[in-house]
RNA sequence: GGAGGGCUCGCAUAGUGGCCUAGUGCGGCGGUCUUGAAAACCGCUGUUGGGUGAUCCCCAACCGUGGGUUCGAAUCCCACGCCCUCCGCCA
């Protein structure tokens, strides 16, 4: 949810804002419209409730020859209340729906356009040469570490198996960016993968995007895509202590998506795969300082490629390309030999108060209650980076070079080579 | 899955239809006293929406959630959720 504040104060801004991120301007004007309806709505549902509660009093003070008529009156009052009640959670609803649709309002600076309009914030590191490329899914079949075959045999498409030193692989990212976090202060959480309605809505995963999430209908709860909707969810109606501000999480888990739409896309190997686990940078801090921890993020995520001695490229995502949630987002892309191209392996955005607003959570501020901002990054996608490693490190001899930062976590291991 | 018990303001508790405009204790905050502290005493104490964006003031709402009965519900009725205890099943 945006500021309702700010839509009244300044309704040209968030009018802006949608036109960037190509959504309909005019929605702006309908929640301002039901922001007024519903507030002449509780207006007069609260000056019935008092004259009510007058009445009853009347009514339990009434003497026995009176009693009738008050009686009679209370009733009356009775059903306009009830009419006014219904009115007022009739605007409410609507009020909700109206605010619910708008998406939350791009940070000056994000460049417009669509998809293919980032702009590139950073080069880093030299493309290695490679003279034969082959992608991941070879070296790994090749390893026997990666299994894409009995993936589908069991699971279907875009499912897989990690195997031998693919497993070994995963559990050393995890570890090395674990221990990343754990020094940059992050708080390790093991985070639920199946969360509320509620949860999954409030993150913003339901709106544009809602065909990309699964449901478990029979119990009305949703699988993450993200560890992102768990550690949103995990301050939910709470009010934090501004000393505990900033709090930063890093969250293990797995996650889930339907890839619907993305048909022909990414078919092979395992850069788009219905599940694969990820350890995410969460962050909640106070509203003013989420640019400033934005930057931050960035910089953890590009520590962690760093550390796995890979080339990328850091882009600033067009306004057209952003979430709901987001007001700004930069995606680190890493370079594929096989692909001759850059290819994303985090992305991180900073939510602002959106998140916050709808699952309500706040600190005590200058000016009461307000609420936090609320960030998230990827420190490390494992699929979709051991299918880079893979590319990116593949030697002439068919063998993988290891990073010297995965070493001590692969048993010391400086090449990956068929078992 | 089955059987019981519970859910009230940060915590603990009182409250079984209208003097509940939710009381009391603890904790917390402020003050008096004190060289300082403790004790004692005094005062304050949550959230949301609205009243011309206002830390004061006024109004309304909030007693797990959602419905219902009633002129009137923390209180009565129904459904659901969560927690606890036991039984069954189980990694």
């Amino acid at each position: 949810m945006i500021d309702l504040k700010l839509v009244r104060d300044d309704p040209d801004r968030v009018r802006a804002s949608q036109r960037l991120r190509g959504a309909d301007e005019s929605m702006v004007d309908a929640l301002l419209s039901a922001d007024d309806a519903r507030r002449s709505a509780v207006a007069r549902a609260d000056s019935l409730r008092a004259e009510q509660k007058t009445i009853g009093r009347e009514v339990a003070q009434a003497a026995a020859h009176d009693r009738p008529a008050v009686l009679h009156r209370a009733k009356a009052l009775a059903d306009e209340v009830k009419a006014a009640e219904g009115e007022q959670s009739h605007a409410d609803a609507a009020l909700r729906a109206a605010h619910m649709g708008i998406a939350n309002i791009v940070e000056e600076g994000v460049p417009p356009g669509g998809e293919a309009d980032f702009v590139t914030l950073a080069t880093v590191g030299t493309p290695p040469i490679v003279a034969h490329p082959k992608d991941h899914t070879e070296i790994g079949a090749a390893l026997k570490a990666i299994d894409t075959d009995r993936g589908a045999k069991v699971s279907g498409a875009r499912f897989y198996f990690l195997t031998g030193i693919g497993a070994q692989l995963e559990f050393a990212l995890v570890n090395l960016a674990m221990q990343q976090a754990a020094a940059a202060g992050f708080i390790p959480v093991i985070a639920p993968a199946l969360v509320k309605p509620e949860i999954m809505e409030g993150t913003g995963f339901l709106g544009a995007h809602s065909a990309e999430v699964y449901r478990l209908a029979d119990d009305d709860l949703y699988l993450v895509g993200t560890s992102e909707v768990a550690l949103a969810g995990y301050h939910s109606n709470e009010i934090i202590d501004a000393a505990e501000l900033p709090l930063r999480y890093a969250g293990f888990s797995s996650c889930f998506r339907r890839e619907a739409g993305s048909y022909g896309k990414d078919t092979r190997g395992i850069i788009r795969v219905h599940w694969f686990d990820k350890v995410e940078m969460f962050s909640y801090v106070p509203a003013d300082d989420a640019a400033e921890e934005h930057q931050r993020l960035l910089a953890w995520e590009r520590e962690f490629m760093d550390k796995l001695e890979l080339a990328y490229r850091v882009i600033d995502v067009a306004a057209g390309d952003l979430g709901t949630s987001a007001a700004r987002k930069f995606d680190i892309e890493a370079w594929f030999p096989s692909q001759q191209a850059y290819r994303e392996l985090t992305s991180t955005s900073n939510c602002t108060t959106f998140q916050a607003r709808r699952l309500n959570i706040r600190t005590r501020g200058a000016h009461g209650n307000e609420p936090v901002a609320t960030l998230n990054g990827t420190l490390c996608a494992i699929a979709r980076t051991i299918a880079c490693l893979l590319d990116h490190h593949q030697q002439p001899d068919g063998s993988v070079y290891v990073p010297a930062a995965l070493r001590p976590l692969l048993d010391g291991r400086e090449v990956l080579s068929a078992p």
